[in-house]
This record gives C-alpha cells, structure tokens and sequence, in this order.
DNA sequence: CCTTTGTTATATTCATGCTATAACAAAGGA
DNA sequence: TCCTTTGTTATAGCATGAATATAACAAAGG
C-alpha cells in the first residue's frame, strides 16, 4: 500500500502517518494480521525520524488499530472495545464539519451523498502486498 | 449565544473560539448582520489575550463567515465565493471520519443517519440575542 | 478632542513537533 | 551462546506555534 508523507504540510508528520494507515485499513488494504514495517524501517523509508514513527504507531494502539509485541512488531488489529470513545470522537468531528456546510448552504442531500460516495470508494479499493514509501517533494 | 472556552482541552483558544462562532451561524444564533463583541471586550470576558480573539476573528474572515472593519467591528457576514476551497477542506476532513467509521464497523446507514440528525438539531434551533460568555473550570 | 475600532509590531514564555543519540529487555535465528 | 531486531524509554537540542504582555497606529464616530 502506499503511503504519501507531505514535508510542506501543516499536519504534523505522526498524524499524517496514522491517517494513511486508517485510510489503508479502510481501503482493505491493509487487513487483521498484516504486518506494518518497523518504526526503525519506516522512518528509513520515509527520512524521518525513528520516534515519529513510533509515536503515529503508539497512537494507532491507542485508538484501537494495531498491537505491538516484541517479536512482529506492529500488527493491524482493528479493536471495537472503546468503541464509544472512538464514536464520541467522530460525532464531534462530525458535527463541526455539518455546521461549516450548513453554513455554505450545502444541503442535507448533498452530504448524504457524500458519505454514500466515500463509502462506495473505500469498498471499491484494490488489494497490494507491499508497502511503497513515497514523499510528497 | 454561548461561547464555551475549554482552557485544559488541547485544542487552540484562538480555533475554539473559531469553531463556537462557526456553531452559532449553523445554529441560526448568529445571522447576517449581527455584530460580534470587539476583540478587546471579547477578550476581557473570556480572560484572554486580545491576539487570541484577533486570530480566530482574521480566521473567519478568511474563511469567508465575517466581515471586519474599523466602525463596526466584526459582523456577521457569510461569503459563498471561494466555496469551492470550504468544499474541498470539507471533502478531506470527511474523508477520514469515514475511513475511521469504517474501521469501526459504523454503517453507511448509521452515518446517514447521524448527518441527518445534526441537520435537524441545526434547524431546530431558538434565537438568543446576547453573547454570554461561559468558561470551562 | 476623546474613545473605540481593527491592525501591526516586538518580545517573552511555554508547549509541541521533530531530531539525535543512547540504552534497555525480550524474542528469534544462526 | 552470540548477534540481530523488536518495541520502549530516556535525555537533550532545535524549531515552530500558541498565548501573553505592551505598545503604537490610522480610521471612524460621538
């Protein structure tokens, strides 16, 4: 699977990192059991710094994504026991982006297909094997 | 209105301050053509910098919600014409709030269903004319 | 005149992001 | 047994951004 790490971006490098890696479990690129490099060889591909990536994977355990051991280092594991949590994060990134369109007067439809279009995209997605690093110039 | 102001959350004063006033248009507490409190008595209430105010205002002009000038203050003021870049910032941020749905098993019903009910919650807003201001411990 | 408005400038303090280097325990392979 | 690799932790340095503190300015209005 591929991910893009822009340099120029305001997003902070580790964030940029955990979202490619949700965006690829939601691609169905990424899949329970599937091995992510480790945070020393990713940050080598990458030309960022070991706890950048270390910090995006700690993160990804957090939130229920993957789980680290010692001996396969980190592993795509999606966890739905702090669910709630992880729902009560979503409504309110959800409601700020509702309340910016309802000021732009995009309507209720236009929303609703949407998120019908962006589900239809992630079940659409393609399968890869390997991960392929690329930097955003 | 209510303008909330969580000292201990992580996220910034200035896109706090940003986003209740982006909540208030949505909830038809603020219309065109009302005026914001200035950024010095806004400031005093909240009991923060005069800058901070300045920042999340300048924000929201950028963003096309307000108009400021020297008389009048801060007013009201919501620009659909560069809707296309608001558009595009929306498309992303959902983007990954449905990837993140995804991975939590949240269905395209449920999700549907949750932009539907924060439209409704919108609509069904009152109407208050002052500005209270309230802080969070 | 005087006040208030947004705006700009400078400086300081503090938190965060990122890097650099190092070391550790645990596991697996030769 | 030795060596490598794994995640993890610690410490330090640097750069950036967030927030504050003062100060000053032009423009508008009473």
């Amino acid at each position: 699977m591929l991910i893009e790490i822009d340099f120029n971006s305001s997003e902070a490098l580790y964030m940029q990192l955990r979202n490619q890696i949700i965006l690829g479990i939601a691609r169905d690129m990424l899949r329970d059991g599937d091995s992510l490099p480790s945070v020393r060889q990713l940050a080598s591909e990458l030309g960022v710094n070991m706890h950048t990536v270390n910090k995006a994977y700690a993160l990804l355990r957090q939130d229920g994504y993957v789980k680290l051991d010692r001996r396969n280092g980190a592993v795509i594991s999606v966890s739905l026991e702090n669910r709630s949590y992880q729902v009560e994060s979503i409504h309110s990134d959800m409601e700020m982006i509702v309340a910016q369109a309802i000021c732009k007067d995009i309507s209720l439809n236009e929303m609703q297909k949407l998120v019908q279009d962006m589900y239809d995209a992630f079940s659409a997605r393609q399968t890869s094997i390997d991960i392929i690093v690329e930097e955003k110039e």
